[in-house]
Parts: C-alpha cells; structure tokens; sequence
DNA sequence: CTTGACCTTGACGCGACGTCAACGTTTTTC
DNA sequence: GAAAAACGTTGACGTCGCGTCAAGGTCAAG
C-alpha cells in the first residue's frame, strides 16, 4: 500500500501517518524504487492501534509508552488514570455550565457580568448606580475582588457585606451617603468629616479593616488614585478616625 | 499598580498580562519614569472582566469580540453557543468514558484491544489463535477493519461473521481449515484446491465478494503479501472458483 | 503531451500562554 | 554601603497534533 491507502484505511490523513513517523511512533517502512513509502499489513495494524489509543484520549507520547510497554500491564494503568482524568474534565464542564445556566437565566446581563451568584445579589440590593460615580466604583471593585481574591477573604466580605444588604435602612443611608460623596469638589469641603464618620457608621465596630495599611498598600494607592481628591480626602478621614478609636 | 500587583488581584500572571496587551485585549497603560507599566483600577476592573470570561471558556478573540460590542446584545447569543459547544463536549466526554468503561471491565486487554465491544465478542469466539498463524493474522485485520471501515460496510461484516461466531460447528471447522493452512509450505501443495473449496463453503452463498477485484486491489495486495507462498495460493484458488459459480 | 491525482521533504501556523535569555530597577538584607 | 533577592523590561522559542502551503517528482488516463 502507498501512505494515501493506508491512511484512509486506518482513518487518519497521511499527514498524521508522516507525523507518527516523525514521532517513532510508527516505524518508517521500506521504499519504492520511486522513493514512495510501501506499507504492509503490519503498518495497518499498528496504525490502527494508534488511532484507537489517542482517539480514547491518551496523548501520543502516552501511546508510545503503551506500546512499548509489550501492552497489558501498563495499558491498564494507564487506561484507568485516563478515566480520572475524565472524569475531573466532566466535573469542571457540568460547573461551567452549571454557571453559564446561572449568567443566562438572570434578567439582564451588563457590564459587570459575569459575576458569581452570591456578589450578584449584592449588586442588586444597590441597583443602577450613578454611573462613574463612587458607588459604581466599589462596585466594579468588588468585581475584580470577586474573580480572584482569595476564599476566605471573601467569605469574610461577604459576611460583613451580605447583611447590610438586606437591611433597607442601611441602603437608604449608603444611597444618601454616597451622593453626597459624589456631589463633592472642593477637597477642603467642610463637610468631609461629617462624611466620614458617616462612613464609618455603617460598619459595626470590630468589623472591617483596623489601620491604614490597606491604604498605602499598591492596591489602596490604586483605589484612591481613582478617586476625586474631595473623595479620596473622605476615605482618607475615615482611616485617620479609625486609627483613632482603633486600639480601643 | 504594577505589573505584578495587577496580575495577583486578577488570579492571572503577569505573563497573560501582557500577552492580552499584545493582543489589544487590555489597553497599555502609561508608564513610569522607569518604564514601568503603572495600572489603575480600571485596568483592573477591565482584567478582571476578561477573565470570568475567557475561564467561561471563550476563546481570547471572542473575549475581544463581547468587550468590543458593548456587552449585552452579544454576550448572551456567545455565552448560548458556547453552551451548546460544553454539551456537545460533554456528550463526547461521556461517551469515551462509557467505552472506556467497557474497555476496563473486560477481563483481559491483550494487543489487539482496544476494539469495539461487538468485535471483540467475535474475538472471544476464536480465543488464542496460533501466533503468526493465518487467523492471527486475519483477527489483525478485523481489528484494522473495526477501527476506521465506514459503518455500513462493519454492520454488512458483523451480519456474516456474528452468525458464524456463535456456531460451534462452524467453529470447530474454521479451528481445523486454518491449522491446516498453516501447516502449508509448498505453494503446489496438492491440497490447495480442497482448502479453497472448503474456504468458500463456511461462507453462506450469495454473501461475502463476488468477484475478484478486491484481490487486486491494494489492500487486497497487502493482505496476500503478508502471507506465506501457499496460503496465498489457497486464497487465489478460493477466489478463481468463487468467480466460476458466481454469475450463477 | 497534458492533466490530474498521487507522492516527496521542509517549513510555518494555530492558541494561550510558559519559560528562558539578557538586561535594568527597586527593595531587602547583611 | 554593598550585595542579593525580587521585581520590571523586551524578545524569542516551546508546547501539541497535526493543517496547510511550497516546490517539486511520479504515474496512469485521455
């Protein structure tokens, strides 16, 4: 047989054939006198044994190792881990979708989706913020914090963030608050430290960060560089009050 | 923030960050006096967003192409395709698993396996052939057959060999014809002519090829090739009387 | 003689980065 | 204050299983 007739016969293009060859995973066979590759039976056979093992999923290098193995023990072995793996690949595919389920049953999908369920019913406690305003901002920070910070940091925020969220009395004062905030231009403004301690007094006591570190951390910088400087005067107070009362 | 920083809020490295840069997913930022790159938080934002999307499993250009179009009108027809891809993913994932399955359940996983299930039910019906033996040789070629023949042509081989397989006298009469052939050696061995005869007559009339163009053609060159001088007598022979009877 | 279908080797392309090289900068440690 | 560790920069090659040219040579049919 010429490489065309054996390929078609095992189901693979003689690229692949040529490519096994490459890869000693099929020896080369004897030539034609016009230099043509000439296959035997033998070539067929373990072509299709080839095909079979890496259509099952086994890398070629894996194959290989199978086939050098004399089959049997390692095929096993191998065949088994394959199905861990597998298995492990069913598991993350049912999450993904699981999760898309999730984004597309939701009613609308903006710019800060996809985000996880839990953050999502926290943005909808405080819907359609003014938009580049300071709330829109926290918002778009909890997304970030949201795709990667780390569990525990956010079971924590979410354990402070979760019950303020449900209390319509809190909203009703992050609102006002917040408006406030972004009504700001002077950074001298009288108002700041009536604002910040308004701030503060959203959080109970013992809850939330208890120094400026977070604040002069690279992403503390970020955050305020963000910001107005009337804003990041506000934040900035609330830190100082904070330090204050801190050790207490 | 720097490069780093950046890259560990997001749950990337900084690596992809660039790599996105390069792309034209993520804008380059201003750099530092040092050259440095210098993010704000909405790099962040913006990193962030690309990623729960590409870890949906979008690939980075169709990344590219939602945050292009403004979100909402294309997410949700991209996110209902990708979708249909993860099932279709699934469904094949499955299927692997179920025949790998049957692969592990098997008592025993000898060269010739990983095959189909119905072939190897034909496999058990002939166990342990001579090796190097005639219907070694031919088991090898159902095998190459089972791997890749299109599925008209295998459902048409298994509705002759199936019958044949659970015959016992059928058996026991290809057990004996195959030891014998295998003990030919002189290709004008004179009992080349009853060996055909009796070849063809495990055959039921009117099935298997009827003429002998398959001899000729490449395939049918192989498989003669690799065989012995004599058996391959005995299969000309059984093809030049198929052709006598055959228009009949 | 041409056409078209095969064959040959060699090389680049894909996707999403990992990894190394070769170098400059900043921070930490002794 | 110097050295080391830990950052940053650009550039380029490697991964995996082939697909897909390029630039030819070979062969059977019309």
């Amino acid at each position: 047989m010429r490489i065309g007739e054996l390929a078609a016969l095992a189901g693979v293009t003689t690229r692949a054939v040529r490519h096994y060859h490459h890869l000693g995973l099929l020896p080369e066979p004897e030539r034609r006198a016009n230099g043509y590759r000439h296959y035997t039976l033998r070539d067929a056979v373990e072509l299709a044994r080839i095909r079979r093992l890496s259509e099952l999923g086994l890398s070629l290098e894996e194959v290989r190792d199978v086939l050098a193995d004399d089959y049997g023990r390692e095929l096993r072995e191998v065949l088994a881990e394959l199905d861990a793996d597998l298995a492990r690949q069913e598991d993350e595919l049912k999450e993904r979708r699981a999760h898309l389920a999730e984004l597309l049953s939701r009613d609308y999908l903006s710019a800060d989706e996809p985000i996880s369920p839990v953050m999502a019913s926290l943005f909808t406690a405080l819907p359609n913020p003014p938009k580049g305003g300071l709330l829109a901002k926290e918002r778009d920070w909890l997304a970030v914090l949201d795709t990667a910070a780390p569990v525990d940091v956010k079971i924590e925020l979410m354990a402070v963030l979760s019950p303020m969220a449900l209390d319509h009395a809190v909203i009703a004062r992050v609102n006002d608050l917040y408006s406030r905030m972004d009504a700001l231009t002077d950074p001298a403004d009288p108002a700041i430290p009536e604002l910040a301690e308004r701030l503060l007094e959203l959080f109970p006591p013992g809850i939330g960060p208890t120094d400026g570190d977070v604040l002069r951390s690279p992403f503390g910088q970020a955050f305020l560089d963000d910001l107005t400087e009337a804003q990041a005067a506000v934040i900035r107070h609330a830190f100082t009050l904070l330090r204050e009362r801190g050790p207490e």
